[in-house]
DNA sequence: CTGAAAGCGCTTACAG
DNA sequence: CTGAAAGCGCTTACAG
């Protein structure tokens, strides 16, 4: 690879001058700025990143981390960032920290940033612990939140308002009539995602004067397996279920896969929602009446927002984003319904 | 940050002792050696990536080259990617191409991943042109490809072998009597992928004395769009069709939401198959039969050898991997499907 | 076992 | 408009 001394020595300039011209601030005549860039073309001339962040102390680099790539929301929001960053001339360092939480590979990715001299950092849909909040505040990282937050809201979280998002198709459940719902997948101590649902959920119940018994919530991880083994669970004791609320899309087919193993037919014998309005609930039959999350545009607004920190000094201020509830077919009046025993 | 030179100056050692001992290259005493750490370790130092990828040429970088994170199994293979260069202390640059392909993107990024001084490159699953082979090979680039290849094998590649998995689909399909069998969601024109698809089907159909009419390949680009649309052109025309085989998984869920629409129902009146198992293809409902491709696994060992080449030399051989007939509901015998008209 | 020095490829005042 | 020089934070012969 050719470096500016080169450039320099072929030019005729100094080095100083080549970078001038390279970068366009200014400081030369037109002659020496048009053969300084002819000589650099033919060469195809590339910067050297690592010495221009070593100099100027600015990488041009910002950092996701993301416990995996391929949870199937998980795409829209990298693309979003990706685009975002590329929009602005960033280059984007990608890390898992693993779905189960392994807290010393979170650890290490985020020193692993610290260390790359990433100008910012973006957190997608991440359970971190204290010890990881702390270690970011005190490598003063950037740091953006997508589709999770902190419980003091101490990080600008790009979200939805789960609350609202779950009192909404559960609202919309018992407005087509069903009253015994059950909620499948969330995990009521994870206070940033699972809590705030349930709590949706049985908000909307109680105002419906329902009382959901301890039954109708079975706990899991968002995840297929527990939207299949939370149905079952459930189902084994609770026969007078009409309409189950899912915590992810994934979840709800888990529910849908179990219902099957029972003869029950979706949505005739049960109303199963979905959660996420990912492509997976648009593309199975009956499609997923669920709650659509704006992913793409939660991670391309909260990595612009990043950006227009790092580059203006603007605060980030995080944005809670409008969910829709997409009505489709696996969920439908219970009058309609086949009902159960 | 805290820098060699402050841990040199509190320790009152130069800072190339201070080099020796954090890199742990021998030539100090035990006590230098642990005064020094003890330094770092209160300070919390990070060593400067960018000031090592300067001095010594490597950056312990891999870039990953994808189209777009959002299709089903681009998460496993980049979830491989990840794991083998985590596991070797590299960390990974991420960079979009689009999925239609934007050729000054491509570049670009490729121009991007040179003078970030990557050590390699992972391409994944894209359809490259010749200029962006040029300018790879011109770069000197170590490269490996994923789930993709050249037309004259030009660059190591981690791959199924196509023609045989689409033949063993077919051969399937035909093992419990169909005949009337059309391949949807292939781009012949591809032929990384596309092309050598048809041709395991063409080539099962043949071996069967099946003559497969011009309709019954409905070409397409993977997705679930071209399934969905390609099936609509397909019985449009032809209704004698008891079996489509599909070039993906989402492809094969676009099929069966046409039929669908046409009254027909999977398995009982249309037998349909998958490509990639994707877990998509076991969440849905009549769960996918489907050829299993190791996603995760070809990631894996993809950027493996491609890390081996980088810090031993050894020359990169591609492998072809082993693919799974994963027999499943959507598709059945045909004497116990109802027969179409 | 340890230090002084050169150098990686750039940028950026400073002086002219 | 242009150049000499210092410096970013490291590594690595070389000499002792």
């Amino acid at each position: 690879m050719i470096t500016i001394k080169e450039i320099a020595k072929e030019a005729r300039v100094s080095i100083a001058t080549v970078s001038r011209v390279l970068n366009g601030t200014g400081g030369y005549s037109q002659e020496t700025f048009d053969r300084v860039n002819k000589i650099a073309d033919a060469h195809h001339y590339l910067k050297n990143a690592a010495a221009h962040t070593l100099v100027s102390a600015s990488s041009k680099i910002i950092g996701i981390l993301i416990p995996s790539v391929s949870t199937s929301f998980s795409g829209y929001i990298i693309n979003g960032i990706e685009d975002a960053a590329y929009a602005a001339g960033y280059d984007v360092i990608l890390a898992h920290t693993g779905i189960g939480g392994d807290e010393r590979r979170l650890l290490e990715n985020i020193n692993m940033m610290r260390n790359r001299q990433v100008e910012g950092l973006v957190i997608v849909s991440n359970q971190f612990t204290e010890t990881a909040l702390t270690l970011i505040q005190r490598l003063r990282l950037n740091t953006t939140l997508i589709s999770t937050s902190t419980r003091n809201n101490s990080l600008p979280a790009f979200v939805i308002d789960d609350v609202a998002a779950m009192h909404a198709v559960t609202s919309y459940l018992l407005s087509i009539g069903h009253q015994h719902i059950a909620i499948i997948g969330a995990d009521p101590d994870d206070h940033v995602t699972g809590a705030p649902r349930i709590k949706g959920y049985r908000d909307a119940m109680m105002d419906a004067g329902m009382v959901p018994s301890i039954a109708w919530v079975q706990r899991g991880d968002f995840s297929y397996e527990s939207g299949y083994t939370g149905f079952k669970r459930l189902y084994s004791g609770e026969h007078d279920i009409t309409a189950v609320c899912c915590v992810s899309d994934e979840a709800a087919l888990g529910v849908i896969a179990a219902a099957h193993e029972f003869g029950l037919s979706v949505p005739d014998d049960l109303s199963v929602t979905g959660f996420d309005g990912t492509r997976l609930s648009e593309m199975v039959r009956p499609r997923l009446t669920t709650v659509r999350q704006p992913f793409y545009r939660m991670g391309k607004a909260g990595t612009t927002a990043l950006l227009q920190h790092i580059t203006s000094g603007e605060s980030i201020n995080g944005e809670t984003f409008p969910f829709e509830i997409e009505i489709r077919e696996s969920a439908k009046p219970l009058d309609t319904q086949r009902r159960g025993e």
